[in-house]
DNA sequence: TACGCGTGGTG
DNA sequence: TCACCAAGCGT
């Protein structure tokens, strides 16, 4: 869950995790979809993929790997993932490189190549930071606290070099150069994407979704029938010609919600049918307007729904 | 190597 | 508002 999640974010949601699946054996046995459905509004959905097939690996194999290469063969478990449950879990003397300990280790080495070029070196010259004696002696331990001096005092933007127990040793607060790095390479400029979705809830209050494709954005979560998301924006007439069924559509507003490769903006058109046709029924599913948690809506879909019921 | 993959917080 | 960033991974 904290791969490329802030720990603030997470915490909620591995509470109710762990809730609703206590041990390796009871996540490895559930549904696909429940899983997905506990990870709806975290993001990045490949991990609760991965996490599942993950655990029904370990099952399989009796029990989790100790050592830094069986854990890095598990779904989802990279270099990264490897090193840290093998020094937090097993006590092993490896060095996790998250973003945090790359930037630290950037700074202390000087380190000028822009990421991603650098990773190779930084993690290179972060394997060799415990070398002494305490550090490898308490793999967690050591980990940890390089987590949390970057997180504190080795941040990001404006480091507290004043403070920090490094400094001495640093090459870069020697150089005057700790705050720009590590450097970067330039980003690519993120381009816009147009879309429109649709709401339609029957007399029963009950609304029409549909599952998204297996692989690809947003794998397998659910959403609210619409069109493809493209460069141009839609007419309303070409939307329209989209919708699940025929009725008095009212559009209710843009949905903005930045993705990290493209912004889409989604028209959202709302409408009520006394009931669905099979027909239209069967290009989805129907839920209850009031009860859609638990349906593995990413929040893009969230946001839209409720512009859509505001209008209706 | 470079890109695809979400969402929320922050300065 | 907007760019940047967060305990990265898979292809």
């Amino acid at each position: 869950m904290l791969q490329q999640t802030t720990v603030k974010a997470v915490g909620p949601y591995y509470h109710r995790f762990l809730e609703k699946f206590p041990t390796v054996e009871a996540l490895a046995a559930a549904d696909r979809d429940e899983v997905l459905s506990a990870w709806a509004g975290l993001g990045y959905y490949s991990r609760a993929r991965n996490l599942h097939a993950c655990a029904q690996q370990v099952v399989a194999l009796g029990g989790f790997p100790k050592d830094v290469a069986g854990l890095r063969a598990l779904p989802g478990v990279g270099a990264y993932t490897a090193a840290a449950v093998a020094a937090i879990a097993f006590g092993v003397p490896v060095v996790p490189v998250d973003g945090n300990v790359e930037r630290i280790t950037a700074r202390l080495f000087a380190v000028e190549e822009p990421l991603p070029a650098a990773r190779k070196t930084l993690a290179a010259l972060a394997e060799g930071l415990n070398t002494d004696k305490a550090a490898r002696a308490r793999p967690s331990d050591f980990a940890q606290a390089l987590f949390d001096l970057g997180a504190s005092l080795c941040s990001p933007r404006s480091p507290a070099c004043g403070l920090c127990p490094w400094r001495e040793s640093c090459a870069a607060q020697k150089a005057g150069i700790a705050a720009t790095l590590p450097r970067k390479a330039p980003k690519v400029a993120r381009p816009v994407r147009y879309g429109a979705h649709f709401l339609v809830m029957d007399a029963a209050e009950q609304i029409l979704l549909r599952k998204r494709p297996e692989t690809g954005l947003l794998a397998a979560m659910t959403e609210l029938p619409g069109t493809d998301w493209r460069s141009e924006r839609w007419s309303e007439a070409g939307a329209l010609a989209q919708a699940p069924c025929t009725a008095s559509w009212q559009a209710c507003g843009v949905v903005r919600h930045v993705f990290t490769h493209f912004t889409l903006e989604v028209t959202v058109y709302a409408a009520r049918v006394q009931h669905f046709s099979n027909h239209v029924a069967q290009t989805g599913f129907l839920a209850p307007a009031g009860r859609v948690a638990g349906l593995s809506l990413p929040s893009v879909m969230l946001k839209c729904i409720k512009l859509g019921l505001k209008a209706l």
